[in-house]
DNA sequence: CTCGGACGTGAAGTCGACTTGAGGTCAAGG
DNA sequence: CCTTGACCTCAAGTCGACTTCACGTCCGAG
């Protein structure tokens, strides 16, 4: 079994079909057709979709993710050294992410004593101290702590 | 100079006015009017306003933050007090999201060497080792990290 | 009296990542 | 032959937090 249909990637990678065909269609997976027209998909994206899974767990929106794996080469099937490249610059990330979300909470120790909440002052509701300095932009939270995916059913 | 416009309110919050408008209608600040029509805020809405971009940060939706406002008295004014009470259960919260980035972060560090991505083991692909339980629901990352608001210019 | 600017309203649009629905095809089984 | 189930396509809907638009109003200055 060489080929996988629709429902079998869906079941083994938990990627809903209805996603799936929106991946190919966003040039993140590729599949062949049958003389049908259905699917079918190469082993191999098995592992895309686990990349892609890890970097949208790393807050990348899907542009970014298509970008990423549109460095993979293409003739040669990918090693684990270009998975391990694509993923290195991952950590910068989540550090960064860390970080934002430490000093909130950093913030929050400090002013739940006080209940401040001052817009200027206060590192809660204006986290990283970027507040007020032009007018037009940057204040809060930059970008980093974005969207991960809706989990949907387990809310 | 007692009560502020919506402009003036805009300009020292850095919320932008079709932003107070939606909150208005959300429930989350209340203004008199002007017998023109015209929104009226009291002082007291900049600290309401800090709070909720306090909330936004740690990851809630206005629908938690409007319920978390309505357990606020109401007949007398808030006070420092009861701004510590409300934002007391964000640290677990906030605790929790350290933790899942933390977790994830440590599987990337063990999964770079390797290049693995496995659907079933990675723990960057699939973090919390959740996956695979049950055939239905709650696979990756639990709804955690939640999208923190749009900085619209900070791109 | 007119103009500009700040404000008002309701409806519709935006973005990302999908899902849902309507309607159709294909292969296998009874 | 007919049904069932898995698959197909394309269009439209969903959710959250707003923004944008088109159009109308109020107020003070000139």
């Amino acid at each position: 079994m060489e080929l996988l249909t629709i429902g079998q990637v869906s079941a083994r990678s938990g990627v809903a079909p209805s996603a799936l065909r929106y991946y190919e269609q966003q040039g993140l997976v590729t599949a062949t057709r049958t003389s049908g027209g259905a699917r079918r998909f190469p082993r191999s994206v098995l592992r895309r979709l686990a990349f892609v899974r890890a970097a949208q767990n790393v807050g990348l929106s899907l542009t970014e993710i298509r970008a990423a794996l549109d460095t993979l080469p293409g003739e040669r099937p990918p090693t684990a050294a270009d998975w391990a490249r694509l993923s290195r610059g991952w950590r910068d990330r989540l550090d960064a992410q860390i970080a934002a979300l430490t000093q909130l909470r950093d913030g929050l120790d400090s002013c739940i004593g006080c209940g401040c909440l001052s817009l200027d002052r206060c590192a809660l509701s204006n986290p990283g101290d970027v507040a007020s300095r032009e007018g037009s932009g940057a204040r809060w939270l930059s970008p980093l702590l974005r969207r991960v995916p809706p989990t949907s059913n387990a809310g």
